[in-house]
DNA sequence: CTCTTCCGTTAGTATTGACTTACTGTAAGT
DNA sequence: ACTTACAGTAAGTCAATACTAACGGAAGAG
């Protein structure tokens, strides 16, 4: 997989606001599925099922200790979000300022 | 509106791959709806729409040229999207850091 | 003034996907 | 072996939303 398709898989795992908040927990420290769903509204199935999307986009990484799924955040979906967003940012700053060079100059 | 909750709107907002392909495209240089509506499989409305949500999210800024709207990219979202993640970038690294260092305790 | 172009809005439809319930599987304790 | 705890899977439901078709409005050309 490229790191351009992780920044996509990433960008739509990350659009869920369900999806969002269960990764914040995760980023704040690893933990179970049973005790991220104990702190959210919705069931557990349905947080695994959060996870394996999250998972799979490269956001979280999971590993067992006993019949317990520890996750993680995974630094490879953050990274090529990252990389993703860095080029836009750029183009950002120069269209605007070129906008705004131009704006100077119709209206001086 | 705080910064977060602009980079909130911008993670939904991206989350829809065809806004995704929008926006991709006004980054790449200011455009008219029509123009972007012929490089997609979409109808005009359907872009004009998506337009009007990644307006809102604060990503692109419209302005008026005669009949036509001319989309900017608005490095306003870019960046509230770039602060977000910025911070869990530090604490995915940190997690990560520690899984490995643990992992070669175990694992001698 | 009329025609054309370009675009936004509305209403209605269709599709995606988030969620729950029920079930199955695995590991640890007694 | 039986029970308990923890988690993934499957199937079905329902709400959110992406999309099209039809309409209306503003600006420039003739």
């Amino acid at each position: 997989m490229t790191n351009s398709t992780r920044a996509i898989d990433a960008l739509s795992a990350l659009g869920d606001p369900t999806r969002r908040s269960i990764f914040e927990r995760v980023a704040a420290g690893p933990a179970a599925v049973g005790a991220l769903a104990a702190g959210l509204t919705v069931s557990r199935p349905a947080v695994s099922q959060h996870l394996r999307v999250l998972k799979e986009a490269g956001l979280v990484t999971e590993s067992a200790e006993g019949t317990r799924r520890i996750y993680r955040i995974d630094p490879r979906g953050v990274g090529a979000m990252r990389d993703w967003l860095d080029q836009h940012w750029d183009r950002a700053l120069a269209a605007f300022s070129d906008f705004v060079d131009q704006q100077v100059e119709e209206t001086p």
